[in-house]
DNA sequence: CACGCAATTGTTAGCGTTCACATTCAACTC
DNA sequence: GAGTTGAATGTGAACGCTAACAATTGCGTG
């Protein structure tokens, strides 16, 4: 019953028998064997579209092994980073010829990103990266599934698992020395929250930087990412005396901060300097527009995918680590000190 | 040569000799078919676990016809909108078992999201949701493979695919009505991108506000969703005069208005109120924070995959169109006019 | 105790591709 | 003109799973 709207998609077979050859011809066709004559190829191609067929990618993949599809494992995607690198390695995948496959986790304690992990794997995925910017998601990619090649991406540097990340370290330097280097005494850190290699990075380079200058290092005010945590931050700094200067961890709790300063009539940057990082799009549009530090996600997600489609195509998965180096863009918020 | 390594992942036929049992009741455990004796159940588990067995799950789609894979056309998924959008439907399909597989494009034109969709048919999605905010995406929809599911989220109201979307008029409203509730004489609109069903749907709702209230309507400044947009409207604005209101067609212009207005020393909102809309996590804590329309993505998402997963259960699609109400978010940016 | 019935297990045949291996045919070579 | 080559095509068998049906078992029933 209902013939006419059930009717089956066409398939190999049925493309052969329209072009009057074997199936195989047909597979010829669709992958571009150098082996078909021309005009083999053209009734193949007329029966293909006369019939509206389309190839069945699940039966090529059962068969070749490869699914042409990649994993993402990914916290947070409504953050501006892990939008952008997402952003980046679809672009890179697609151009590859690959598809992407997502799973966006709340949180990335090791349990669940090895659950999404097999969830993948089982899906048949040719390779993973693993957007794994706290160390308790690293744990995760200790035990991978047998041979599944893997990339992290803002990893752990421990587990072996090839990884590309952004010179966080040198990137807060960038922002401490520029801050040093506008004759502030000393510069305090509002940080992101521990257990995040971002802020790990970012605080021990911002460390790294007074200690050689010889100047105090404050205790860092620790924060979560949120604007909210830079507001708390703010207020506490405002009370404080002699702050003149502040790298926040992260554009938008430098945002909050910038709030609770204006809030209690602190004015930036002539009473206070305040770096941030990441350059999101808004930043150049704060007031005043923020001094930050550039990460350039989409690069760090076109690596990814090189690394990645790398150790499929050669079955191998040599360590190897690409570290992509941020910029500083200097604006209003910060000023000489007076 | 390298036979340790290169071993075969097991397949379901190993476990079943490990079992003692038929491939057959090793496939009735995996898919918990309830008559299998609780014994050889547990004798089957136990195999798997001992062969680390995963069941591969594409050539489980070539037989079933299901990939359990969902896939998603979305624009920029570097944007708030669409990122927070593609994060509610990836949770959703996970919690109903599916895989998501997504394209973001760059441009939005018909062909574009045509392309897109036929590249995810031939991977064998089940069914796609469109994130279609842009008049040239819904064309796109007009035209599906034959007897593909899909939902358009944002969409064109006009293809007969089912659709959820944000009542984008009602929010406009809000926000004109809660200005002109403040006393203000009338209310200039910073708009979104022409084609943009969100731009026309604000546009729509402001104008009919203003026009019920026998008001005057100033022509909308065009911009483009960027806080430089913004920026370049709120300049204009700053230079007439006259003006006490402003509604901008989302947050980030609504920045770069801000931060123009504060540049040309016009106090917000003493002199001039300014509302938003999107909600994004910064709007609370821009100088001063952001009055605002709420939109809640999430949900947005959620409905997107229950339509889909409705269709695809039921084998049809009837048309059926789901709208998600905004919310005013007051804060300090809009205050009475003196 | 033969019978029917339900629960449990096994057997066989695909799903739509690609791979490995024929086979055919024309064009060279000596 | 027999033999050799290589291009062009065809044939059959996987790939690893589920669906459909067949077979076996155990149990209650008249």
């Amino acid at each position: 019953m209902a013939s006419s709207t059930e009717r089956r998609l066409p398939v190999m077979a049925d493309v052969a028998r329209e072009a009057g050859v074997s199936h195989q011809t047909v597979s010829r066709v669709l992958n571009d064997h150098p082996n078909v004559r021309p005009d083999t190829r053209a009734r193949v191609e007329a029966a293909i579209s006369r019939l509206g067929y389309r190839r069945n990618l699940v039966a090529r993949a059962l068969v070749t092994k490869r699914s042409r599809t990649l994993g993402v494992v990914s916290f947070d995607t409504t953050l501006y980073g892990p939008a952008s690198m997402m952003y980046g390695i679809e672009q890179a995948a697609r151009t590859a010829g690959y598809f992407v496959s997502i799973v966006s986790l709340k949180s990335l304690d090791a349990a669940n990103v090895r659950d999404a992990i097999d969830y993948l794997a089982e899906q048949g995925v040719d390779g993973v990266v693993v957007i794994a910017p706290q160390r308790s998601a690293g744990r995760a990619l200790e035990s991978l599934p047998q041979g599944l090649p893997a990339v992290a991406v803002e990893g752990s540097h421990t587990t072996g698992v090839p990884e590309v990340c952004i010179d966080q370290v040198e990137g807060a330097r960038l922002a401490t020395r520029h801050l040093l280097d506008l004759g502030h005494e000393t510069v305090w850190h509002v940080s992101g929250p521990a257990d995040w290699m971002e802020s790990e990075g970012r605080i021990e380079g911002w460390r790294s930087v007074l200690e050689e200058a010889g100047r105090p290092v404050p205790e860092p005010l620790a924060g979560d990412w949120s604007p909210r945590a830079g507001y708390e931050a703010g207020k506490s700094l405002a009370a404080m005396r002699g702050v003149t200067a502040v790298f926040a961890a992260n554009d938008q709790m430098a945002l909050g901060v910038l709030r609770a300063l204006t809030e209690k009539g602190v004015r930036v940057p002539e009473q206070i300097s305040i770096v941030g990082f990441d350059d999101i799009p808004e930043s150049e549009f704060f007031s005043p527009p923020l001094t930050t530090v550039r990460q350039d996600f989409d690069v760090v997600g076109r690596h990814s995918i090189e690394l990645l489609l790398r150790q499929i195509d050669a079955g191998l998965s040599a360590y190897e680590r690409l570290v992509v180096p941020p910029s500083l863009v200097v604006r209003s918020s910060t000023a000489r000190v007076r």
